[in-house]
DNA sequence: ATATCATTTGCATGGTTGTGCAAGCTTACA
DNA sequence: TGTAAGCTTGCACAACCATGCAAATGATAT
């Protein structure tokens, strides 16, 4: 407990555990790396060439990631195409790491870039 | 496949399924955000303050977060002190989103995919 | 309308995981 | 040596999840 050295109280919410968990299943990994890596947008069937699993598998994959927000989809006549939502992604895992570095920066390596974090010593918070 | 396209062939290298797998559960990312919003280390038993679980379920939970590299653990007596790798976890982070940046660039913030897409009115392969 | 392509969804199954309880282990102290 | 504190581990159980197959849905072409 000992609220006194607590120093940010609401790191919780920059860890979103379901985006983590839409990232924890390596086939998911490979499909997110077959669609962000290419330019562009990629059907279902396309994506599908990146693992073994049935066809079905790969089109439940896509919406766990499109529900986390990972992913987009579009409609284009019989087939749906996905990107990666890249800005999203990149701007989560950065806020996450500042969020992190500005949490207790003593023990973080130095780049205390924003210098808000460089001024709590130990928060009386609470 | 169409490799031509293709612009980050190893990005799936820097996404670990392993580490967000130990980040996909609420009650692990609430011992987190315990252990990393405090100033300097915490014990199983302080730890376990932060939800209603069992001890054990606590020390679990500790484990996994030190077996993915997010904590690290010091034996003092008849105690066990947590502490996060700030550094290695933030470090990381950063490397996955500049990963994700240089991937793409035209794609985080452009978004040129209507020409993209456009233009691939049948995808005719396989 | 019928057929075909692309994708999604229902269902069953096997495997994984989070949880609680109890027992075990390590360390400190009397 | 015995006892207690702190933590871990074994076991059982329930819930969840990834997977494959088959059926269903949506959309286009014939």
């Amino acid at each position: 407990m000992t609220e006194s050295n607590k120093c940010c109280p609401d790191l919780q919410l920059c860890l979103p555990p379901e985006l983590f968990k839409a990232l924890s299943d390596p086939n998911r990994i490979a499909i997110l790396a077959q669609v962000a890596g290419q330019r562009g947008e990629l059907s279902v069937n396309e994506v599908a060439g990146c693992c073994v699993t049935d066809l079905s598998v790969v089109s439940r994959h896509l919406r766990t990631l499109r529900e986390a927000g990972i992913l987009s989809a579009r409609k284009l006549g019989k087939q749906v195409f996905y990107r990666a939502n890249f800005g999203d992604l990149i701007g989560l895992l950065r806020n996450l790491a500042d969020a992190l570095e500005q949490c207790c920066p003593g023990e973080a390596v130095v780049t205390n870039l924003t210098g808000a974090a460089a001024r709590r010593p130990g928060s009386p918070d609470k």
